[in-house]
DNA sequence: TAGATTGTTAATCGATTAACAATC
DNA sequence: TAGATTGTTAATCGATTAACAATC
């Protein structure tokens, strides 16, 4: 009944003890965001060589991960999508639901709330915020937009542990300074601003631009 | 004067003939953005130890990936951000302009026309399209939104390397199909769509949930 | 059965890192 | 000079891949 692998003496490939390389964590979640896509569009099954198209990782590649955590995969017909789905989300923890703040209620900040990216995978936005008093008050999607004080209350009550910024990037470091006391550990960052945070948060900043400059040396090349 | 490497009978590390190996390529990609945004806040000079936390990247292999291409740092100083800017875009061949259409008028479409995202990366957007009549003709930014018809002149008078989609998902299909046709052959996909398309058009689909799922199972462990 | 696709091995190749001399 | 940081070496470790038996 054990879904566990169990720790030999030798450590099992893409794993040093207990947690995942960063590499095949990184693997896992573009597995799983190219599965999510596939089960909304009503697959049932799929390929290591289909799975392999879409994310462009080596289907060899994609059996090794899969297969150091068990035995998904049907020989000649491939992975049922919905178990593999829970599979790989027992694998990277992140089976539970996660709770959200957005701040900033400009054209970014609607697009976020009102898209379904983020519910797909388990994170619910649970409140959004904007220090613009114009919209402040305003819904968004099914949120009423929030004045971004006494933050430290709001984040222990709603048990928020991501915090997505789609602020203007002079206002971003001075948010993120309060998020840290308010103890956000993830900072999602759509500005432009280079983050200072303390060593035991962790800062992902997007960049769309920087993605485009990688696939268009391949195409220049 | 020369700012090539010369091509010895071994291959230098990081590199296959004349292509950059990926993982190459998408670290100098990243070591751009942050430069980048170093440079807008008129830092002038940076350390491969500060590169290194801005980008989880080892300092050593910091200073490994750009020494294959020159000695661009000084001892006891650093590098400085403008040089270093510029020697980066001349390894990816980006140096240049690029063109960009956008597709979908909506919040994400008017958050990535008002962005300097791309501007900065030397990407520029040259024509945005909504098939919504009721979009047809606004000003979004400095452009009118069109009618995503007779897109292959558009492309080709344009010069259009990149197509971003920022439309929903059920349109995204018969979209990218268009866009194949007219001969665009990096497609940036914001929607949830799978994207079949033939093998040399290369799409890049945005994925923040997964980028955060990745974050979080850090976070946990 | 025949065809397809997984799970796994074995070999190779590239990435990573600590350490330190060079030098600004 | 003293302190800082690069450039580079050498050793290790993990990722990648082709190939194929197992089996659905």
């Amino acid at each position: 009944m054990s879904s566990m692998i169990e720790n030999d003496a030798e450590t099992p490939f893409g794993k040093v003890g207990d947690k995942l390389t960063l590499g095949v964590a990184a693997r896992l979640s573009r597995y799983l965001q190219v599965l999510t896509q596939a089960k909304k569009m009503g697959k049932e099954t799929i390929s290591s060589q289909e799975l392999s198209d879409y994310t462009h990782v080596n289907s060899t590649q994609i059996r090794r991960d899969l297969s150091g955590f068990g035995k998904f995969g049907k020989r000649g017909v491939g992975y049922n999508v919905d178990s593999l789905v829970s599979q790989i989300r027992k694998i990277l923890r992140t089976s539970g639901q996660h709770n959200i703040a957005l701040f900033g209620a400009g054209h970014l900040g609607r697009a976020i709330a009102s898209s379904d990216i983020f519910a797909d995978h388990g994170f619910r936005v649970v409140a959004i915020f904007d220090n613009d008093p114009s919209k402040v008050g305003e819904t968004v999607g099914t949120h009423q937009v929030r004045q971004a004080h006494d933050l430290k209350s709001i984040v222990d009550e709603e048990d928020i542990v991501v915090a997505v910024l789609a602020v203007p990037t002079a206002a971003a470091q001075s948010l993120a300074d309060d998020l840290v006391t308010a103890g956000v550990k993830i900072i999602f960052n759509y500005s432009e601003a280079l983050l200072q945070v303390p060593p035991e948060v962790t800062v992902h900043t997007s960049s769309p631009a920087v993605d485009l400059l990688y696939a268009l040396y391949f195409y220049l090349t």
